[in-house]
DNA sequence: TAAAAATGCTACCCTTCAGTATACACAAGA
DNA sequence: TCTTGTGTATACTGAAGGGTAGCATTTTTA
């Protein structure tokens, strides 16, 4: 009896789960095309064959969808990350695959990161400074990671924490640049991804000037 | 008199240059601080001590205002590119000044380069292709440089045309995340993209798996 | 100094939307 | 069949803001 009960309410968060989900997917679709400010809450139902108060019956308003859209996107590049630093390897095997699952990860959910990159300015100031410290936990990583490998002798690295910034830079932009269907494969621009953020890290170019 | 006549006219048009160039300067310091969509055309008249008239005067509209900020951004940078190409050197030389110019101009117009890289679709399509055809130029002209590079062993570079789109994403990737006054200066930064577009390029970089 | 032209402002219109008050539909229990 | 609760839709409000008509003021010309 009891037992039964909570079986209903779990399945019936679930569905409710499932309903934020489609809801922030479609969100994220027209934000992404459209951008956030210029796309409404009715389009958003329209697309979901649902109406507006539906919407609010589940996000507290427009705003909180942005939050969640943008906070998703760099939860998940942060985890991938993390992750992939549990993996045993030396700092070269460990960047290469940092690299490789966190590029992948960013173009699979390139409307969420892509959306933040964008409308950051839109985020309330509390929502966007929570986001901001998921991004410095990355890069904080990301340079540890640089700072033991240039121990070890096999980064060539001046700042690690500045040499992080710009590896994160250049897993960020494909967000903004890589094109589904485009001139080049999701794996393609992988491979391509880990190699320059090899190159930026390892020693032996010659420097001159 | 026919000469007095141009001359006065000649002022009067540079009065008019000048004022539609206010006009776009704070523009384009409200559109960065909070983006197109939210920035009123009102806040902007108050910015400059005028009403709102006084801009559609100038503008034909919003869109048109947005148009000459990310045109400008783009068009800055294409020159400088240019420019710095005309100078001899090697392939090497070429890309160091080339990083270097375009770095610095990127930091000084950063409010547009980085509207533009936010507000993209916001556009008007004609418009977003104009401007997208200046960044295609771009691209070539980067891709060209790589391309002689690897011709005289200088550059160690698989496919010129997708390096140099990595190479100007990094530059890109500046106006997104410098900030004035904040933990390295314009001179670091820019020192710090030529040495990463240099380690991009180079050859000598062990290279496994 | 007066007509004409250029320039700018006051006051308004009209549309679009975020957000909400309320009504309705339907299932489950009694 | 009545009640109650849950989930969804209809229909509205209120405010904001892009854009403009027309008046006021300055400048130019003669």
């Amino acid at each position: 009896m009891a037992k039964r009960k909570r079986g209903q309410t779990q399945l019936k968060d679930e569905i409710t789960a499932y309903k934020r989900r489609r809801i922030l997917e479609e969100a994220s679709h027209l934000f992404f095309t459209n951008g956030y400010e210029a796309t409404t809450l009715d389009s958003v139902a329209e697309q979901l064959h649902v109406t507006k108060p539906f919407i609010y019956s589940y996000y507290k308003n427009k705003g909180e969808l942005l939050y969640e859209i943008c906070q998703t996107g760099i939860q998940l590049s942060l985890t991938v990350l993390e992750e992939a630093l549990t993996v045993d390897g030396t700092a070269t095997e460990q960047l290469k695959m940092v690299v490789e699952r966190v590029a992948r990860i960013i173009i699979e959910n390139q409307r969420y990161i892509s959306v933040y990159l964008r409308e950051e300015k839109s985020l309330e100031p509390e929502d966007a400074r929570r986001i901001r410290d998921l991004r410095h936990k990355f890069d904080l990583q990301l340079s540890d990671l640089l700072e033991k490998g240039k121990r070890t002798g096999e980064f060539d690295v001046q700042y690690a924490t500045r040499s992080a910034i710009w590896v994160s830079g250049l897993l960020s932009w494909i967000a903004l640049w890589y094109h589904e269907g485009g001139r080049w494969s999701a794996t393609e621009v992988v491979m391509d991804a880990i190699n320059m953020v090899m190159k930026m890290v390892q020693p032996g170019a010659v420097q001159r000037g």
